[in-house]
DNA sequence: TTGAAAGCGTTACCAT
DNA sequence: ATGGTAACGCTTTCAA
């Protein structure tokens, strides 16, 4: 039924060692005997038992993805991670175990501690993450997308969330807007401090108080009505408000037709930029300026930093750097606040 | 470092294969032996070797999941479907290891053929789909989520598309619509003929054609211009829709933007059914009547009958049954279509 | 109710 | 350049 190295041997007229070497290559093979057992595993169709490698061998090739499953986090923003993950990992060779970390870290520790996995990735990532410690007290190496409390505490990935909110901030703060609010995640990520949430707004937030301007800053809550909400909660602390920082993409095509309803044009009477993914961003209407949230390259990145420590070297922490493209969702502010908001009452 | 079973007898003073059989339970064992024998693995922290025990018993307690990764596919309907599989294979103790079929079905037959995992689930089937032949030629058992063309290929769970797409054209037929537009998939889904996008849209054109009523489809692309584009030539087609039958989740909002834009209110003007998941549907505005997908049934299922199949059952193929739900997105047609296309060219 | 020991299929050490 | 064989950690048959 099932074939062995010993049915390859003997198909191939060689030693069962001979095979194996061929296998791995960490020896020398002449070419002839080298083609006589390739002959023999295409003919038979062999493949090494996962199993018993992994016995010898202490590896599976198999990376474990550590992936909470909050409802407020966006499926489709999660799935760029995992297949960016799952496409760099193949180019290593490795295939994705996905782990749920919903339930406690018991199952992510025992796949680990039952040698399941070379090697974890962990996105998510709160400022206080309970599962950080049980990440960094496992026997094998994980690799964090997002940054801890303690950034020693484990090896990670991160996108400069802070700069990127200050930056769209500074860009906002550059075209002369003086009234500037800030929609953030929902308030569950803040409550959980998930770190892209929290550093995000910070990073805006104190950039526009350094500047000394006026500002405000609101949760946005998941459904149809969250974006309508933290708008108006927005409006109604500072009327003035001609510019809005969005880092939520729920909320973005929700805001976009409000603004519409309330009459304010985009950029004409509200300026709106943003951290998003580039294709949300651009297939908006209009198309929304802001920061592009690499979201790929950084699952590709936890997957190299999780190969370098699994070979051995001490992998440099990464912290991408943001950037802003100008996509003419942001112009300076009207003339007169009092007209925008009395065309906007009507 | 590594603690083994011989370290747990060891502890406990019992013999290895004692241990073995508390841990299968295979075997009965006096309470006292069996609860000294747990303290010791619980002190001494003993998970079983996940690759020793698979070439022990032939069997990993991995399930495979093959998704595409074709760019027209929506990433968070995926994600239901991973996410599902995930969650249901866990209720089973099973894990999930993604496999991609880009770059062909090697890796699906290598991981297969080496005794890697137990079994697969298959999900965005194609009519007339390469892998289902190669699917079905494995020594372990696939589930496709999807029908192929002979559906007695490989056991399989699905979703009626067809009587999903035939209810809303019902739906607005027996509202009074006669000119009614059918927005679907991207051409690519149509191309490769993925099952849900061709099922739905002929179940819903044939039961047009029969009720006699004037009829056109539009597939629609990605990207913030395909619906525009789509709703434009389903207009020019029959100036006279009045109603819209979308299975395009990504279109939905845009198509509702635009709808508006053109002065044409939902339902008064024009009436909307979609087929999609809940949520998406009710967190629009105005929430959108029309088919649930249940996606995350679906995956839920093909896990069930994958664990049939693992456990020697012959499994009952599964069609899951359309119902839609009214939110007020379709009413009557207006009484003087010329009417509406005069107010909708302002 | 429990123990001893024979494998499972592979890799890698020690030979030749 | 190639071959024999011990070992990886477990399950399970056979014995007691």
């Amino acid at each position: 039924m099932t074939v062995r190295v010993a049915d390859v041997a003997e198909r191939a007229g060689v030693s069962i060692s001979t095979v194996s070497y061929v296998l791995t290559g960490k020896r020398p093979i002449s070419a002839r005997t080298r083609e006589r057992v390739q002959r023999a595993i295409d003919e038979l169709g062999y493949r090494p038992n996962a199993g018993a490698r992994a016995i010898r061998t202490g590896t599976t090739d198999i990376i474990g993805m550590v992936i909470p499953v909050a409802p407020d986090v966006r499926a489709d923003i999660q799935m760029r991670f995992v297949l960016a993950v799952l496409q760099q990992a193949r180019s290593y060779g490795k295939n994705v175990l996905l782990l749920t970390s919903e339930g406690g870290m018991d199952e992510v520790r025992n796949l680990t501690t039952s040698a399941a996995v070379d090697g974890l990735v962990a996105m998510e990532i709160q400022v206080h993450d309970p599962r950080v410690p049980v990440l960094s007290a496992l026997s094998r190496p994980a690799v964090l997308i997002g940054t801890p409390a303690d950034p020693r505490e484990l090896p990670h990935v991160d996108f400069d969330f802070a700069e990127a909110g200050a930056m769209c901030a500074r860009y906002l703060l550059d075209l002369g807007h003086h009234d500037i609010g800030y929609l953030g995640q929902s308030q569950q990520a803040f409550d959980r401090e998930a770190g892209y949430a929290v550093r995000a707004r910070d990073g805006a937030l104190s950039q526009l108080s350094a500047a000394g301007c006026r500002n405000a800053f609101a949760p946005v809550e998941p459904g149809p009505a969250g974006p309508t909400q933290a708008l108006e909660s927005l409006l109604s602390a500072n009327p003035d408000t001609t510019g809005l920082i969005v880092y939520n993409e729920h909320a973005l095509p929700h805001l976009l037709r409000r603004l519409g309803e309330l009459g304010m044009r985009v950029p004409a009477d509200m300026s709106v930029v943003t951290i998003c993914p580039e294709d949300e961003a651009t297939s908006l209407v209009p198309p929304i300026s802001g920061v592009t949230l690499p979201a790929a390259e950084l699952g590709s990145l936890a997957v190299d930093q999780l190969m370098e420590i699994l070979h051995g070297e001490v992998p440099h922490p990464v912290l991408l750097r943001p950037a802003l493209t100008p996509r003419g969702s942001a112009g300076p502010p009207p003339r007169s606040p009092r007209t925008r908001r009395r065309r906007a009452e009507t």
